[in-house]
DNA sequence: GGTAAAACCGAGCAGTTGCTCGGAAACGAT
DNA sequence: ATCGTTTCCGAGCAACTGCTCGGTTTTACC
């Protein structure tokens, strides 16, 4: 199926022509994780690229390319961060596979911010539609290999729907965490961690061996190790 | 604090003002729903509501405020569903207080589909940041509430997280029940009845009663009552 | 019927958006 | 230095958006 074809108008043969597309996707993500899809103008992108829109347009024939190409690059991310996990899942309990899961995760949204708007549009922005799709498609792929290391014993479509609702609690609750006091966003990707436990614990119960368990809420807020 | 005026323009003398202005919020709610708040044209509300452009903004000054109307309506309705809830909450166990509140938000949102994209915009676009948080300050007060009644135990400020987190988790799921094939619906829906009561579980344990556990997924597709 | 207020209408304005296009500047090869 | 290609530029166009305003129609009251 290649139905991928590269959303660039015209390869670029310079080495400078391709800094500058780099600086333009850097600018694109950082615009649409302010002031989102629709709020970021073509203009904006460009000067905040310090380039002219002149020269965006020489390399991405429409906005929507800038979207398609940003969701490339993140789809690329999203599978080096698997990969670096599934590696050495076997030798964890459920509740450090959890933690891993979580922790990249949250680096992925921290570090790649317009990730969330995309995600967020791909519903009613037609522009939108298809970079949206393939990054959840490819965050989705990943917990559910993970996951499938783990519980061979689970149907695949059951285990496709789990895989699906941890990414959505994972999305919203980032989200959230990025909310928050500075403070409090460690504690609300804690609750996450205790979501995702939960919901697994309820919706894939292991057969023997169990799940990390943290039976009591903290009371003090000392260091929670 | 009475930074709330009424959000017309021009308060309406007759009935068929009062109609109108009421087809006209139906209308943006469902343009809203369908292709968000951006997307959506006043001049496509207007006609939507088949009205003309002109007496759209005879009533409201401006788009913002039909966002902050419906958000008006949003947080009246939001009232009325958990002041049924609340009162009958304390005769049933904890299980059932999920269902409760669980089938209470998708009633919501199946009724109200604008205030999907009104809450997921109110982190990026200004028209919306008024309107999406009353929205969710609605809610989130709404599931504390409830859950306050169960739990005094709990501290007030921890309580309001879990609320949070509940509500996160409900929105993310219910809006992914509505793009999943409808024959998936309440399956999608049990997900997330099963991540609600897994994650208080966790983090708010009872500590004696326990809430009702599911501790297999289904096998076989019969029916789940 | 007369009349003043309320309600309604839609062409069109000012501002913005995505995007084009003709030409200038930088580059690589000779 | 010369020339063809690649890269860069930004004024400005066509389309669209939120919104106005002068005028018409409907209503309530006499």
């Amino acid at each position: 199926m290649p139905p991928e074809p590269s959303p660039l108008r015209r390869r670029p043969r310079q080495a400078r022509a391709q800094e500058r597309i780099e600086r333009i996707l850097d600018a694109a993500e950082a615009c649409f994780a302010e002031v989102g899809y629709d709020g970021a103008t073509t203009n904006l992108i460009a000067s905040s690229a310090e380039t002219s829109i002149g020269s965006l347009y020489e390399f991405f024939p429409n906005k929507e390319a800038l979207a398609r190409a940003l969701a490339d690059r993140y789809v690329e991310r999203i599978g080096g961060l698997y990969a670096q996990l599934v590696v050495d899942m076997p030798g964890v309990d459920g509740g450090q596979m959890v933690e891993r899961i979580v922790s990249a995760l949250d680096q992925f949204y921290r570090e790649h911010p317009a990730a969330v708007p995309l995600l967020n549009g791909r519903l009613t922005s037609p522009d939108l539609a298809h970079a949206g799709e393939i990054v959840q498609h490819a965050l989705e792929k990943g917990i559910e290999g993970i996951f499938a290391v783990r519980r061979p014993d689970i149907p695949a479509p059951r285990r496709h729907l789990i895989a699906s609702v941890v990414a959505e609690i994972a999305r919203a609750l980032l989200v959230l965490a990025d909310r928050v006091p500075l403070s409090l966003r460690r504690s609300v990707v804690k609750e996450l961690e205790r979501a995702v436990i939960g919901y697994l614990l309820q919706a894939a119960p292991e057969p023997d061996r169990q799940l990390h368990v943290h039976p009591t809420y903290p009371r003090a807020p000392s260091a929670g190790g």
